[in-house]
DNA sequence: AACAATAGTGTAAAAATAACACCAATAATT
DNA sequence: AATTATTGGTGTTATTTTTACACTATTGTT
């Protein structure tokens, strides 16, 4: 079979919008960008597609490389392709959102890695469209978030109530009265009591939950309603 | 600035899944593939991305293109790039859902054009990966139905409430109440009654309602509540 | 005139959500 | 040792939303 000839060929990237939450603040992990065009400048973590993998194989790659993260909660977002995006090459970008456990990699980000933790209210100019990026993924995590349970992946494994409400506190930028949210969550099923306490975040401490697994990956695609009329919220 | 090298390049293709509602049924609108490779198997809506173009204007002039259809609704979906997709070489694809009126074409397009409405329960073999895309759409548009009213697309500019709910319920393929259907719909104050009715359907005839073009565009991404549980639904 | 077929409407029970305030535990301070 | 300050944890009621449910209206056809 012959090839389709006489039709333009591009660059595909990824680029990644890493989230991270260290229980006061939002956070995402940019990087200042290693080559030219924009050498020096803030930017996501983005990488070419490689003629040997595939666009979830690329972003994963491209993650593990810049930061050393691997296994995280990565979702396909959407591409962006207008013609000067870039404006060396016509270049395609697959956005890609991840959900990381800040805490686990923390350190190793910033010394292994030129990586850095930034609050979603400080975000720096980017390169190219990269602020166009952000903003919709601010958007898509919380249109998921308030349908599914997908802020978990932003916390370690072992979390209090106190730190899961501030969390949907600060992806909402609202607040919650304890008594409501406590319900809600429980009611979920989605959580196991632990029998020990979080000491660090107060005097009386706060007792630990983990996860249901089986409810978590058996309920993901469910509608749960953790934050009623998510898009009346502002900011 | 020097280029990119080194780098690889690919083709990037554009796929339409294109809905349509006949009043009674859901249907999708595929084409008998002009040249090789699977010459003359049913396909969706693609083609190729020019060096000139956005995906938006690529997906846009390919539905022009191959179906007449100008001005409906289109909506990026999701971006396919499995290496080996397409077995001549290797291309990316970006994904769009589209919503028509399908009285609007139906004609000019089985006439100009060699495209075929098809209900969805009767798919046949598509090329490619199109089957998984056409699985996504279908899962993409309760989901995005079950939340913002997306729906009224699929109907001409006039329509009743009977017509309105066949589509509710065909596309979430359940049935509802419809004295619950009408209290909700017309709650959300998108509907205006208008004095004369539809007198196709029925002997007594219903009356025919437009959208208010101001509400509709203004909580278009408000979140209205028509559809509950909409994944507790089953198929 | 009777019939058949679809349109249109209201109410009450049940469930979900929202509003609201106090006591518990304990480390730090006096 | 007692007091204070700080954060954690819980239950009830009112309101709102959702669900379940059945009859009359209109009109073309027979």
């Amino acid at each position: 079979m012959t090839k389709y000839s006489k039709q333009s060929r591009f660059l595909i990237a990824v680029d990644c919008i890493v989230f991270g939450f260290d229980g006061e603040t939002l956070k995402l992990l940019l990087i200042k960008r290693s080559f030219n065009p924009e050498k020096d400048k803030w930017s996501l973590m983005g990488g070419f597609v490689q003629a040997s993998e595939s666009l979830d194989q690329a972003a994963n790659r491209i993650l593990k490389q810049l930061t050393g993260l691997e296994g995280v909660y990565l979702e396909q977002m959407y591409s962006f392709g207008e013609t000067n995006r870039d404006p060396i090459e016509r270049t395609i970008s697959v956005s890609y959102f991840a959900l990381v456990d800040i805490h686990k990699y923390e350190k190793q980000i910033s010394t292994d890695f030129h990586a850095e933790w930034v609050p979603l209210k400080r975000i720096p100019k980017l390169i190219f469209d990269h602020q166009e990026m952000v903003e919709l993924a601010k958007k898509s995590i919380r249109y998921k978030a308030a349908l599914h349970p997908i802020l978990f992946e932003l916390l370690p494994s072992r979390f209090t109530l106190p730190q899961l409400q501030t969390l949907y506190e600060s992806v909402f930028n609202t607040s919650i009265d304890k008594r409501n949210f406590s319900k809600r969550v429980l009611a979920t099923g989605l959580l196991i009591k632990l029998t020990d306490k979080d000491k660090a975040g107060s005097k009386r401490g706060a007792y630990y939950y983990q996860l249901n697994m089986q409810k978590y990956y058996a309920n993901f695609q469910a509608f749960i309603n953790i934050i009623p009329n998510p898009d009346s919220l502002q900011n």
